[in-house]
Order: structure tokens, then C-alpha cells, then sequence
DNA sequence: AGTAAAATATGATATTTGTCATACAATTTG
DNA sequence: CAAATTGTATGACAAATATCATATTTTACT
């Protein structure tokens, strides 16, 4: 079992405070496994006892509306951890989460991130710097879905997604979305969503080869918005 | 000058927190004053080197969107804390703060509240409690935008008012917002939301004699959404 | 009080977006 | 591999909402 030195969210996430000493402690009470794509890490309602490392791999955290639709809040990937809001909050979580690739996930209980919070405040610093991160991007998405087409908003989503998750050797996005994810994100009926895609696949703005995406003019992308 | 120790933020908010010696320093370096109705608070993109504790009153956090209007992302009431976000993440703010009516406010420099955040874990805690309330809220508010119809938000816009800010004796919202207001919150056109507000008026939901707004059937706005 | 400015109200119309229907492609399953 | 399921695509239409125009009312101002 790994001692978490190395560990990838380490580097990217609250985690990074913790000394050699605490990060064996969490080593040794943590738990390690797969989550496959599709599959839930947990659900709107549920009572976490902890949270999670994702070491590997992409989730969506969403929402689902009175009117059936999961509306996607927030794509969370390796390097970030999941969980936090309702540990601190202590309440059971508002979101579900679910695995949009298949993912190496670390489950850390409570108790631990709780003595943290009490001993080491750079650690507690780093998680209230996180959230209010969570909160500002929550805000501008607000803004977003409130005062903007669905055009301009899929224009945005496209451009965020090749810049948080980047693009393969021929250029297309890295991560992969249903259209129905896309539309989730966007807050859009899918098929309004697959309506817009073929038309800025038609403009020549990016272009469609089954699930993948490719931004070829970034540039009217961004001037859309 | 007050000790600090009577002060309703005292109640609502992380400040609580602190003990009295930690009262009399922040009671020692506030700047008390007063903002009117309309008059900014802070503006957007604005270093702030402090937080802000409302002592009365009420204001908006919103944000310009490209389009002109005022997306409105939070109203904040008197108990309740200013800035926070800004001073943790060590950033310009991202949303301006005007008053919807009079306040009465305290400016506390920076030093002071990063130094409690150092020395007083629980404060640090409450802190990051208040702003995973604020995210689940804004969560919940980016579901509604995606997902409801502009009447279902301001349904439950309406009934939010009520539940937060309360009712006079007449009945009617003690929150009064202009229709553009109002609109700002729920994301949508100025002339929209007075449009349905006569709806609802028309229907008996609910009744308007100028800005004054009263509920007179919240089971039918409750069914709505 | 009287005038200007701003806020509210409402109609007419255009635009955007959602819904329903259907076809086809891709993927999963037995 | 074939059948069934799921995802993608597109058209036709309906509904929701924005925009523009124009009254009317309220508020602010000297």
C-alpha cells in the first residue's frame, strides 16, 4: 500500500499541508479502490464518513432537478479531493457523484480530517482556500447560466474543458462527455445541445468524429462569448 | 465605540467565536459607518483589506454580466459577514456589494482576521462552515437557473423573501427590491418579471400595491415549483 | 408644487429554446 | 452474431422568454 508521499493529490490539494508524519497516518487508515466510469461514488443524500483522494481519473458532481435532468456542477478530476463540503458542513451531501472515467480513488474517514483540522491549521487554510475556489467558479457559473445563451455557454464549456483537461496528439479533448453530459453542464435539453454542436461543427468552429471533439477556431469560440 | 460584545454578528456569524479579549482587539481597530441605501459597499474587481461585518441592513452581491444586467448571486442581512471569501482566497472580490437598504457596517483590517484564523481554530471553523453554506446555496441556485422555468423561479424566489427576511404586520415582504432587482435575481428580463408578477397578482398568489408585496396564497406558489 | 427622471406596466413581435417524433448509428447483451 | 438498447441526429412545432415600443405611474429634485 502506497505511503502517500508521492500521491498526485498531494500536489494539487489541501493534502499538500500535511507532514510525513500525518500523511502516514492517513496511509495507513485509508482505503484504496476503482471506481469504473458510470459507476457512483456517492449519491445526493448520503452521509459521507470522510472524503476522497482521486488519484485517478474524472467525476461529475451533479444534481438531479425536479424535472428529471441531472444538472452537472462541477467536474472534479486526479489531484482534487471530493467530499469536503459535506465533512465540513456536516450534513449529507446536496450532490451525487459519478464517474465520468474510470477512476483510482482513496477514502480517508473523518476522524482524521477532523484532527487535522484542529492541529494543522496551514491544512485548514488550504481546504477554506479550495472551497472558496468552488465558490467563486460557482458564482461565475451562475452568472453564466442566468445571463448568457445556450450557445455562448457551449462555446465556454468547450473552451474550459480543453483548457482544464487539455487534448490528445490529434488535437481532440481529452475527456470524453456524452452529449447529454455536455447539456448537463450547460443546462440545456440534449437535444438542443447536439442541435448547437452540429452547428458549430458546420460553421467549422470544432469538428465531430463520434464522441470526439475537436476546437478547431478557438478563436470565434471565444469571440462567441 | 461598542465593545463589540453586544453586537448581533456576534450571533450570526464565525465571530462568535472569538473570545473577549479577541472582541476588544477587533473593537479596537474597527471603522464603524454607515451605508445608504444604493450607496457601493465594494465594487467588483476591488482589493478589499478587510471583511465587513453588517451590523444592519441589507445588501446585494452581484455581478455584471457582458450583457449589462446585474446577475444578483446573494442578498445579505444584518449578523452576517462581508468579504470573506476575497480575504481567504487573496483575491480582488468577484462580486460587488451595494445596499438594498440603509446599513450600518464595521470594517475589520485583514491582519486582525488572518491572525484568528492562525490562533483560533474555531473560528476558522465557523468561517468555513459559513462558506459551505454559501457554496451548497449557490449549487442549489446554478440547479434552478439550468433547470426551471423563470415563473418556478420566481415562485420560489418570492418564498424565499418571505422566509428570510420575514413579513410586517400587514403582511407584506419587509424586503423590498425593484422589479429590476428582482429580476436580477431570478435571471431573467425586467419586463418579464413584472409581466408575471401581474400574473401572480391576477391569479391571487399574490398582491401588490407598489413595491409592496404580500403572499396571499403560498400553497399555490409552493405547487408551482 | 411642478418638472424631470426613473420605475412600472403592457402590447406586439422576434428569437431562443424545449418537446415530440422519428431515423439512424453505435454499443451492449445474451 | 443478432437483437435490443442506448446514444446521436434532425425536422416540425410549441412554448417560453427577450426585445422593442409606448403608456402610465411613482419618485426625486429644486
Amino acid at each position: 500500500m502506497g505511503k502517500c508521499e508521492q500521491c498526485i493529490v498531494r500536489e494539487f490539494s489541501a493534502i499538500k499541508a500535511l507532514n510525513k508524519e500525518e500523511l502516514l497516518k492517513i496511509a495507513d487508515c485509508k482505503t484504496s479502490y476503482t471506481v469504473k466510469k458510470g459507476e457512483t461514488v456517492f449519491d445526493e443524500g448520503d452521509a459521507l464518513n470522510g472524503i476522497y483522494c482521486i488519484k485517478d481519473g474524472i467525476c461529475k458532481l451533479s444534481k438531479l432537478s425536479d424535472n428529471g435532468k441531472d444538472q452537472i456542477v462541477k467536474l472534479v478530476k486526479k489531484g482534487e479531493l471530493l467530499g469536503q463540503r459535506s465533512l465540513i458542513s456536516e450534513e449529507s451531501t446536496n450532490l451525487s457523484a459519478v464517474a465520468v472515467e474510470d477512476m483510482q480513488v482513496c477514502f480517508i474517514p473523518k476522524q482524521e480530517i477532523l484532527q487535522f483540522f484542529n492541529e494543522n491549521n496551514q491544512f485548514s487554510l488550504n481546504m477554506m482556500k479550495s472551497v472558496c475556489g468552488d465558490l467563486k467558479d460557482a458564482d461565475d457559473n451562475m452568472v453564466n447560466l442566468a445571463q448568457k445563451t445556450v450557445k455562448q455557454r457551449l462555446a465556454e464549456t468547450l473552451l474550459k474543458l480543453e483548457f482544464d483537461f487539455g487534448i490528445h496528439e490529434d488535437g481532440s479533448l481529452k475527456i470524453q462527455l456524452s452529449r447529454e453530459e455536455i447539456a448537463g453542464m450547460i443546462g440545456t435539453a440534449t437535444e438542443s445541445c447536439i442541435r448547437l454542436l452540429s452547428e458549430f461543427n458546420k460553421e467549422g468552429w470544432i469538428s465531430l468524429q463520434g464522441k470526439k471533439i475537436t476546437l478547431s477556431n478557438k478563436k470565434e469560440l471565444q469571440r462567441l462569448i
